[in-house]
DNA sequence: ATCCCGAGGG
DNA sequence: CCCTCTGGAT
């Protein structure tokens, strides 16, 4: 419907205007108080829910503050500790280790660059880009989430399944300085509108160049 | 492609 | 029950 490249940036446009005018101020809706725990709660947050991820890492990051202090917490705690956003094993190993890398390696700090932080363990492009965006102003990409990727997909500005190549069509066509809160809005219009199961429809300032719409 | 793995909604 | 929720590693 959309293939063609000029219409998929004229598409992208409308789409950012609307973003713009629905959702002024997009935030990122995970607490925290440094980069560190902007990572660390990006890391829970797979397959999570943000609400959830704010409840488990209030006591986390009171207890755990930093890399220095996370580094040092025993595995066992921190899997208590994450246990209710799932796959908590696997998510506690990730954040000791990648706690102890930045330790380590870089003196407690986050580094501002892509390569490295998709380097720790736990880290993909998605966390990485979240973290450089979001807690550095850092335009190093467009975070591809699961709401991103349908609502860009039912949007018609991508035909593609896969996050690196939803990402790649996106950069595109989305004007860089758009791209940090271009992913935001997106994410807060797949919660409150553009819902996976239910979509509202009817109540959605998109519709009227929704290529989804009436669409089974 | 499959596994990790928990809570909430429908 | 099945699906979804700001994924990543094998």
């Amino acid at each position: 419907m959309f293939s063609d490249l000029a219409d998929r940036k004229a598409q992208a446009r409308r789409v950012v205007r609307q973003l713009k005018k629905d959702y002024p101020i997009a935030e990122c809706a995970l607490n925290y108080e440094t980069p560190f725990q902007l990572l660390i709660a990006t890391i829970l947050s797979a397959q999570c829910t943000d609400v959830r991820v704010n409840i488990v890492t209030k006591d986390l990051f009171a207890q755990y503050p930093d890399a220095h202090a996370m580094a040092r917490a025993p595995v066992k705690t921190l899997e208590k500790l994450v246990q209710t956003t799932g796959f908590f094993r696997n998510k506690a190993k990730n954040i000791h280790a990648a706690s102890q890398a930045l330790d380590e390696k870089f003196d407690g700090e986050v580094p501002q660059d892509l390569a490295v932080l998709v380097d720790l363990p736990g880290v993909g492009r998605k966390t990485a880009n979240v973290v450089l965006g979001t807690a550095f102003g850092i335009p190093s990409g467009i975070v591809v989430d699961t709401h991103v990727g349908r609502l860009t997909k039912r949007m018609g500005l991508t035909d593609k399944a896969d996050a690196v190549k939803i990402e790649k069509e996106l950069l595109e066509i989305v004007p860089k300085k758009e791209w940090i809160q271009f992913s935001h809005r997106l994410i807060h219009h797949g919660r409150a509108i553009c819902a996976a199961r239910k979509p509202k429809c009817h109540d959605c300032h998109f519709a009227k160049f929704c290529p989804q719409v009436g669409v089974a």
